[in-house]
DNA sequence: GTGGTCTAGACCACC
DNA sequence: GTGGTCTAGACCACA
């Protein structure tokens, strides 16, 4: 991970928590790093991962036990897919749309990228 | 223009701009309005516009004619296009890609959306 | 002329007329084209070439006879050479010495890009 | 510094960092002075500073670490030498050739001005 | 603490 | 009239 993105480190953390999840790699109560360990790892400061843990937990992705740790929540798999979908179709789909009407691209178009991606 | 979007204004005053010139409501050499017009119409201050305006300019979209004003540039909508079409194959369109995939979307489900949106 | 330098456009005016009387090509009392004919020939705003010919002649390069039209001045030739030199080793050359030891450019190497220009 | 120069204050202070790291006096990875730091120092205004930094970014001369700073980039030197080298070849070179034709100057004589300046 | 954006208002050179 | 630069000061998100 570069974080040389525009969008903000926290999120792109929580990103990759998110795919865990969504690929299944992480499951129910399975322990997540501790913030240190994370910090060290990802070469961040401790803050920063300490601020993903928190909103994930806002949204339920995970829970902490007190002097313990942090865990995946129940059905994280579910609460995950419905949060992103949401994010999905709400906001990506459309301004998806409305670029390639703009650059006169066709749906069909767009399946060849995804092959030529591959 | 409302400008509550996360996206900074003077980049969704660009945004605007490559918008009109996409679907060829602006030609190449139009005058573009003054920074203080644009300013007063679009409840912004000047230095705002101004910054836009370079912004532009620094992507070959616009030119200055000294004491004169802004105009569309040569060959503008080439410009934008390619610029535009960059930013989606290379950016938009790989994260289009990651995420249906996590969200175990089909392309041909996208199609729906579409309509369903119209 | 394009006068797409960031030198303001009467500057670059006037030293046209520097460079006709530096070559000869304009000589004491010669006649100046007439602001309007200037103006139309460099496609350019008539008070433009105004402030060039009052700029010139506040460096009395040329003079004005009331009605009639603007002339060279006498010895022009030398009034130019002595203006542009003081320029020259005051201005620019420092400037020249400054930047070639920035650059690790020796001053013998510099011969070879004259000819290589030529 | 004093800004005296016709040159913009941003440019200027640009061309104190160009300086510095063409001779060395800032190297790879150097950390560069805070907006807030610099704009104190300079006695000038932070917008002027962030200014300089956002033009020396897009130049890649120095880089952001968000939340951090900017620090001099990568081969920082090589970038700053060829675009200091490009500008002097292709602008300020041909001027120079054009004045010293226009002055009846020799290059040899500009040697003895090297000689008497130092 | 860091950068990033924006406003308000001023001043300047230039056309 | 035009753009261009700068200041002062504010607010925000982020690390």
């Amino acid at each position: 991970m570069d974080f040389n993105d525009k969008k903000s480190i926290f999120l792109q953390i929580a990103d990759f928590f998110y795919e865990k999840i969504l690929v299944k790699t992480m499951k129910d109560n399975d322990r997540v790093a501790s913030v240190r360990e994370m910090a060290v790892a990802l070469e961040v400061n401790p803050n920063t991962v300490m601020r993903t843990y928190q909103y994930l937990q806002e949204q339920q992705i995970i829970y902490n036990k007190r002097g313990i740790g942090y865990f995946i929540a129940e059905q994280a798999y579910d609460k995950a897919l419905a949060i992103k979908k949401e994010e999905f179709i709400n906001h990506d789909l459309p301004e998806f749309f409305k670029t390639i009407d703009l650059l006169n691209i066709n749906i069909e178009d767009i399946k060849k990228y995804k092959h030529e991606n591959k």
